[in-house]
Order: structure tokens, then sequence, then C-alpha cells
RNA sequence: UGGGGUAUAGCCAAGCGGUAAGGCACUAGACUUUGACUCUAGCAUUCCACUGGUUCGAAUCCAGUUACCCCAG
């Protein structure tokens, strides 16, 4: 009999993830991680103390609850040296060039299916496990079944050995389905509420929660269309490309209704640029450079191919096309300009059938 | 201190005697395992610069006061 062992995070996937796999025949175990520290990682401001117990502790709980119900065993482990070292501190970094980098490709990169992956090979499993939604078939990974809630968009970065010793029960059952199971199981967590905010670390006031790490730096906004000083901002590396939400701008003199959007930034010169409207020309771009590239097929293309990329989670497809420009970067042009395409987010190629064909790191764009 | 103009919520801005549009911002919620976007709701319970007056009734008319703007000094 195989032995996995599934990441139990207190929710309702990983809950029914376990369930299945013991159902279909597994030696399951579970483990709990927990790889955030409040306290020992200074995340003060944009933090709610209200509660009474810290939601971590309440997620163990949860995840307790739901062990005992499937009756399996429960591991804890906490990585919050690695996710420091090898997820946050990139997140920092990137916030400090203007970037937006994402935490959660990296977390599962680094942490998920690798610092834990380890750590699950050491206690005798064969595989590991997640609640992701997102469909492996043979050593491919591909969109899930669910298409609302695919998962594949954070997995992008997982090298072919870490998909070989994963496992995802949820590839095939939709939300719905999964909450269905969870309340024929009478599990605790049948009606939680899915969790959002980086994970491990959750919601946040997120400008408050950078400003833990990140000094503000006060600068102006400017109008990019006549270059006119329009207001001010706190750090141009708080905001990202798109953003409409935080900027104070209301009514100007002389110009049109409709909201700002940032639309480029200026880290040298704390300057945030804005546009007004969505529709804002500044806005789209078709011209993408993805770098540190991992690709997941057979043979890398040598000419311009066709794709569906994601430039962002949940974001519609875009159909694409790629070409390689050396080892790990590529060269995309967009058939139809994407609103707010953003460096540091992950672009990620799928072919038609739905395979998850690359992913990378938004460099530049054009 | 001659003439003209404007003063409506944080900002822009309708309203021209009948009991305060709309937009932006902001706040809350929804959506969401990144950051965003998006959606929904709330946002002057009548000091509409201030003080009087006319009127059944005024932000809307009249007078005065104050502030700012423009043109002439």
């Amino acid at each position: 009999m195989s032995k996995v062992i599934v990441g139990l995070s207190g929710g309702v996937d990983s809950a029914v993830a376990a369930y299945l796999l013991k159902k279909q025949g597994y030696e399951v175990v579970g483990a709990f991680m927990r790889n955030w520290d409040s306290f020992a990682n200074n995340d003060i401001l944009g933090n709610n103390f209200d509660t009474p117990i810290c939601p971590q502790e309440m997620d163990y709980n949860d995840a307790k609850r739901v062990a005992e119900i499937l009756n399996i065993p429960l591991l804890r482990i906490d990585f919050i040296e690695e996710y420091w070292r090898d997820v946050f501190s990139y997140f920092i970094e990137e916030y400090k060039k203007g970037r937006t980098p994402n935490p959660d490709v990296l977390c599962n990169k680094y942490i998920k299916f690798d610092a834990f992956l380890n750590f699950c090979k050491e206690q005798g499993a064969d595989y590991i496990a997640t609640g992701h939604y997102v469909k492996k078939i043979g050593n491919k990974l591909y969109k899930a079944f669910d298409k609302n809630k695919d998962q594949s968009y954070f997995l992008c970065l997982l090298n072919q050995k870490q998909i070989d010793a994963s496992l995802f029960p949820l590839g095939d059952i939709d939300k719905p389905t999964v909450r269905k199971i969870a309340h024929e199981l009478n599990l605790n967590v049948a009606d939680k509420k899915d969790s959002t905010g980086i994970c491990f670390i959750g919601e946040r006031d997120f400008r408050k929660f950078l400003q833990n790490y990140i000094p503000a730096k006060e600068g102006d906004i400017v109008d990019i269309e006549t270059n006119e000083v329009i207001g001010r901002h706190i750090g141009v590396m708080y905001y990202t490309l798109g953003q409409r939400k935080g900027l104070g701008i209301g009514g100007l003199k002389n110009h049109k209704t409709g909201s700002w959007f940032v639309v480029d930034k200026d880290i040298e010169k704390r300057i945030l640029y804005v546009a007004q409207g969505d529709e804002a020309k500044y806005l789209y771009h078709d011209t993408v450079i993805v770098k540190e590239v991992n690709f997941l097929g057979e043979e890398k293309p040598t000419t311009w191919t066709e794709i569906n990329a994601k430039f962002r989670y949940r974001q519609q497809d875009n159909r694409v096309k790629y070409r390689f420009i050396d080892d790990t970067t590529i060269e995309v042009k967009c058939i139809d300009k994407v609103k707010a395409i953003t460096p540091g987010q992950m672009m990620v190629g799928y072919l038609d059938d739905g395979m998850m064909l690359l992913g990378g790191v938004i460099d530049k764009i054009y």
C-alpha cells in the first residue's frame, strides 16, 4: 500500500482530498504546516489582533478535528525559516524593485513541494498530496475539471520531479461536490469559508502589511497624458499596475469624469504615473518578455508557437504566440492587447487541451 | 478697495422658488489561496459661505457681510 502525506490546511479542500485518497486505498497521513509567525516576522501593521485565538491555531484545531473524523494521524511541522528565506525575502526584494511578485507560486515551489516534500520522504511517504484544484494525467498537469477553481496557475513553477511525487485528488471534481462530500462526512469544515490572502499569512490590509518591511517614500502622482502632478502617494512600491483603489484622486477641474488607474511607475524618481479610465491605452500591452521559464513540455519549440496564456490567476485565457530567445526566456506576442500585464507576476501557458506547458516570471512589457 | 464673477458633501459638479442629480474619492460587503481588476451597498435626516429680508414655501429672489478669482489700477 502506497503511503501519501496530505497537507491538511484546516480547510475543506484538503480535508476532502485526504478522504478521497483514503477511499482509493492509500495509507493516508495528514500534516499541518505553519510557515509564518507574525511576531517573529514583525508582521504588525495591517494585522488584526482582535481575535482571541490566532487564525493559524484555529486552522490547526480544524485540521485536528478533520484527522479525527477521517481517522488518520496528523503531523505538524514548521517551515518558518525556510518560508522567510526562500519565499518572503524574494517577495520583499521584488516589491522594492517596484515589481509585483506572486509569493504563493514560490511557496509551492520551495515550501509545499520542496521542504515539505523532503520532510514527507523522510517520513517514508511515496507521495504527497494537496487540496489544489488541478488535474494530473500521466506526468503532466492540466487545468482542473472545475474551471472556476482551477489552481494550476499556482503550480506553474513545479519541476517534473515535484509533479511526479504529487497527487491531486480534486482534479476531477468541482467545489460544490467537494462541499457535498464534506457534508456527507459531517466534516466540521464543510461550510468553512475559502481562505484568501497570501498562503500561510492570510488576509491583510496589504499596504500596511508591506509597510512592515518596506519604508514609505512619498512622491508625486503624475497624469501620464499631460505630465501634470495631480496627487501624492506614500510609496510607489505599494501600488501595482492597473490599480485603482488608494490613489485618493477626486474630481479634477477641466478633466473628464472617471477613475484613475496606475499605468507605470518610476522607482528612481518616485513617480506614480496614472491615466484616467480603464480603457486607457496606457494600460494595454501585447508584447511581453518572460524569464526563468519552467518548461514542462517534451521539446522546446524553435519557432513562434501559439498557446493560451494567463498573466494572472483567474484571468481568461489569452491567445498568444511565443518563442524562446534563450534557454529560459521567451518573448510573447498577444493576439489581442491585454490589460495591466504586470512585471513580477507569472505568465502560465496552456495547450488547447488544458495541459500546463510552461510558467515564468513576467519581466518586461511593451 | 473702480468694474465684473464665483461661493453646493473630501474633490469635480447639476440645480434658476417647491422641499439637495451624477461622477470621483472614501468606507463596508461580495468575488478571490498573490497583488490587482470587477460587482453591490453606504456616503449633505433641509447651517446649499455667513447674516437678515421677501414668500405658504428659497440652495434658488433681495440686501448686507466675508473669501477667492478676473479685468482695469
